[in-house]
DNA sequence: CGACTCTCCTGGGTGC
DNA sequence: TGCACCCAGGAGAGTC
């Protein structure tokens, strides 16, 4: 749920708190945590003890920490609830304590916290500038890679509803649910319209508005709708009193005044307004 | 192969 | 007050 705002709120923190650091341990308070690092736990501390953060990177959701040494990075993805916060290394363990980081400089650590354990940690090799496990996910939307016209090429290929569409991390990454709803709402789409029926203008407006949304987000630190979104320093942004349909149901639409609507789609919530975001007909 | 569903997980909220 | 249940949802695995 901390989409690309929120992740890029968490890559500056940790590109001013840990970048040139050296790692003095790696301590794995649960398994899962690095359950896509096959060779385990006593394999990720062992590769990560003396090596130095190079930098902190993000593509879409993903952060990634390049290493010295080989060419391969420490990879994260916060999942639902996940965080990494840069906490006083005297500090105590977190209940949801997963993975901690401690420097040979004694300052403070990173630590990896996340309650649902959607979130995950891994050592990746590099791949074309991006660790190898994401090497299928599209560039995000602020990305100069990002190819709007290959996008719409893509996009107008498929034979799905256009919110499906913006949630496929192959097409564009970065985009979760929250943004997915506002970005539709900014553009005037309803989530089920056919991406076939988009016209060049529309997707590009489409993709301004997921592009406005998200630089407004990040502007206010990221959005805090559930308070486990956070900066390493355990901050949260403002953005979430700025939305404009997500958790708003039944409060009117701030450019009609219509009840905004929650529907079920795709196992979750999509909020919408009725009057702007007018139901594609059922015909196809 | 593309489109779509299922599954993982925890804790806050709700209704009785 | 306690308990059963629902809900939040990203992304990979599985199904058709």
């Amino acid at each position: 749920m901390p989409e690309l705002p929120e992740v890029e709120v968490v890559r500056r923190g940790l590109a001013q708190w840990v970048a040139g650091r050296e790692i003095a341990a790696a301590e794995v308070y649960h398994p899962r945590a690095i359950r896509r690092h096959v060779p385990g736990a006593d394999e990720f501390a062992a590769r990560l003890k003396g090596r130095a953060v190079l930098s902190a990177e993000r593509r879409g959701k993903y952060l990634w920490l390049p290493l010295s040494g080989a060419e391969e990075a420490l990879m994260a993805h916060l999942g639902m609830s996940g965080q990494l916060l840069v906490v006083d290394q005297d500090a105590p363990l977190e209940k949801h304590l997963r993975v901690r980081l401690r420097f040979v400089d004694g300052g403070p650590d990173l630590r990896f916290i996340d309650q649902r354990t959607f979130g995950h940690v891994m050592i990746a090799a590099m791949a074309g500038g991006v660790p190898e496990p994401i090497s299928h996910i599209a560039p995000d939307p602020f990305e100069p890679a990002f190819d709007e016209t290959e996008f719409a090429r893509r996009l107008r290929g498929k034979h799905t509803e256009i919110k499906r569409a913006l949630l496929d991390q192959s097409l564009i990454s970065g985009v979760g649910n929250i943004y997915a709803d506002e970005a539709l709402w900014i553009a005037k789409l309803h989530w089920a319209r056919p991406t076939q029926t988009l016209t060049r203008p529309k997707i590009a407006e489409l993709v301004t508005a997921v592009r406005t949304v998200m630089a407004a987000a990040l502007v206010q630190g990221g959005t805090s709708f559930d308070s486990l979104y956070v900066n390493v320093n355990g901050e949260s942004g403002y953005f979430d009193r700025s939305l404009e349909v997500y958790g708003r149901r039944d409060l009117p639409c701030s450019r009609c005044g219509t009840p905004i609507r929650r529907e079920a789609f795709m196992n979750r919530s999509s909020y919408s307004c009725p009057t702007c975001q007018r139901r594609p007909r059922p015909a196809r």
